[in-house]
DNA sequence: AGTTTTACTTAACAGTGTTAAGTTTTATTT
DNA sequence: AAATAAAACTTAACACTGTTAAGTAAAACT
């Protein structure tokens, strides 16, 4: 019975050839400026192909997110098994997050400064179970080691990592957006930040 | 000649109705959830009309946006007015800031985390001379006096403002988009964002 | 009263996401 | 091998979008 193995197999290249084709054009030119006819003509299938694939527009990007940030999460796991001491690991995630999101601009817009209107009225926690939660779960996890060994001051674990967070998320998304506003070095500002942050909560 | 003033007068009644039926309407809904149709039937003209005193969407909502920044540089005029040492004045700047940013979410989100793909290929510089530019320089000339004042450290004014300006505009952004996620208190993240910069930034 | 100018509208273009219905291809059964 | 059933894919259409060119009605000026 090969031809069912094959039959899955044939559909899961295609899901993938859409993935790619999609994640590409999203990249380059932005989640409103590619149609499903763009990325259909692009993989030479009609439209509606697509939609046997993927519920629709939202959920083809939400795939493709999915996909991006596991890439943060090995990043961010490779620097984990270095066994550096907690804080520098923070301090190395907090860089590996910043370079992350100017490396992959669109992908990281769609993710974190999704449309607000897109959640008004609907009551789906599509964060819950996502591969942004499991991203900053680990960050929870290196402030509660650095904070169990000593090397920041105490406090509340959550509200130091979502501090954290939206340090590293203003410096990405200000950079990604304001393309005309006269910002100093990127390096400075992300090693800036970095620095910011771990003043503000040493012990 | 009072036929001319009379037909100006009705001119800018018209284009002030355009911009309050939209400046709500965008607001309520956000900003792609509302077309030129639904703006045009809620002030009872065609359209069109819309056209003929805004060059387009975008621009009906950047004049919207300096409209709306207006205000958050009201609120901080009168802070500055308060006549408090520079620190305590930035940090209370930096509170109406976020609070700015969460009371009007949708002209925040447009205005400061516009999508990347409007500006592509365009040399605009559409910061320059806005009124988001005036807010900037109010922060640059706070921490300057901070400085001068030896409230804060010695250091670049223009990377700390950025930083600062970042710090905030995560809280901002992300309480904003996140819907799902499960933050602290918002006052606390507020709080606590003003706490970690000046704590980062003390002499 | 006739002409020009201003203000506004109608109709249309080219595009969008999405769905229902139809067709072709593939696999299974007789 | 031929008929049937199922899967994969496409065509055509709907209801919308921003925007523009061309046309009309109203107001102002001569």
């Amino acid at each position: 019975m090969g031809i069912k193995e094959r039959k899955e197999r044939e559909q899961e290249d295609l899901r993938q050839k859409i993935l790619d084709a999609a994640s590409e054009m999203f990249a380059k030119d932005g989640y409103e400026s590619v149609s499903m006819r763009k990325i259909a003509d692009k993989i030479e299938y009609s439209p509606t192909t697509i939609y046997l694939y993927f519920k629709d527009k939202n959920d083809l990007l939400n795939q493709i997110c999915e996909e991006t940030f596991k890439k943060l999460i090995k990043d961010w796991q490779k620097i984990e098994n270095k066994n550096d001491d907690p804080l520098t690991g923070l301090s190395k995630a907090m860089n590996a997050y910043v370079e992350f999101g100017l490396k992959y601009p669109n992908h990281y817009e769609v993710t974190f400064t999704n449309p607000l209107a897109d959640y008004l009225g609907k009551d789906e926690h599509p964060f819950e179970g996502s591969m942004g939660q499991k991203a900053f779960e680990h960050i929870v996890s290196q402030v509660l080691k650095s904070m169990e060994a000593g090397q920041i001051k105490q406090g509340d674990v959550a509200t130091i990592s979502q501090l954290i967070w939206a340090m590293g998320h203003g410096i990405v998304s200000l950079l990604n957006s304001q393309k005309d506003f006269p910002f100093v070095d990127k390096n400075l500002l992300r090693e800036g930040s970095i620095d910011m942050i771990f003043n503000g909560i040493k012990p």
